[in-house]
DNA sequence: GTCTATAATTTGATAGAC
DNA sequence: GTCTATCAAATTATAGAC
């Protein structure tokens, strides 16, 4: 699913990896959307967990750092672009529940860099969050376009440099 | 294809819309990857149109901000994303000939911002092009993503407001 | 919990009449 | 150039044996 969203993983494709039937997969998944919708919340969980606390001791900068490098890790595993940035690209497309999943996504991201920016005086947290989030998913689906994980580097350094003209 | 990505979108779809049978589709379009080349080639022909020319006598601020216009048209036109972005998201499963149409995209694009950067004394062309390119594309499928055109807004003032700095 | 078997639908693509 | 008809394959999903 993170290679060709939604429509381009099936029952079957999932069920071959694990090395069972895909009847079985839907004995944990009723409907795909259940199992896409399953599928989008484990990942937020793991991502905000590796973004750490955002009201924690760390620096701005370091905790911007930090969820560049979680992104950014993705591509150079192989694994590509953010999940919820390529369902996000199929909103029309998706069933309810995982429409609905992938806006918590994109929500919770925004909100960690709210809390992450705090009460460091910056002008316009609400818009820098939107900023962040819109650069980092964009410069991923470029990355992932160009075939070259220098242009998700350069397009996102302004990230942790520039943020004192904000 | 602008909805749901090139797998959501079926010959008999297309047909329909048109009001013809979809065996008349394959009499224009073989394949479906011929297909969706040539739907990206000419978008980004009307796109790059819709720029206008990068060399011109506008100022750059002037021609970035036709070029914000621009893709947040397709917003507010219910059109959606960037067909190249919400296909670039899908990447790994697309027929060769149509991922090279949306790698050209993306190539195009920067190639107009570093022609409308030109001898304007910016630092690193090459970088913001990279930079503003990510951050259009992420703004857009976030706002789709939340179904709020202004989160487009507020995440790309930027683009035209914060130039000097760079 | 995993399997076989299968239903119902959709898909990309082709053959051939007109 | 458009149609009908059809194929082969894939899809989501279910029923029921073990």
């Amino acid at each position: 699913m993170r290679e060709g969203g939604f429509h381009a993983c099936s029952f079957r494709d999932i069920a071959s990896d694990v090395g069972i039937k895909s009847a079985s997969v839907h004995y944990y998944f009723k409907t795909k959307g259940e199992l896409g919708s399953a599928l989008v919340k484990r990942y937020e969980k793991k991502v905000l967990l590796a973004f750490g606390d955002p009201a924690d001791a760390r620096t701005l900068k370091r905790k911007l750092e930090t969820m560049r490098a979680v992104f950014r890790s993705g591509l150079t595993r192989g694994a590509g672009a953010c999940l919820c940035g390529i369902l996000a690209a199929q909103d029309a497309s998706l069933p309810d529940a995982v429409r609905a999943a992938v806006r918590h996504f994109f929500n919770a991201c925004n909100g960690w860099l709210r809390k992450a920016i705090g009460s460091s005086g910056m002008k316009n947290p609400d818009k820098f969050a939107l900023q962040a989030t819109a650069l980092l998913q964009g410069a991923l689906i470029q990355a992932v376009a160009l075939k070259r994980t220098e242009s998700f580097d350069k397009a996102t350094e302004w990230l942790t440099t520039q943020l004192a003209t904000l």
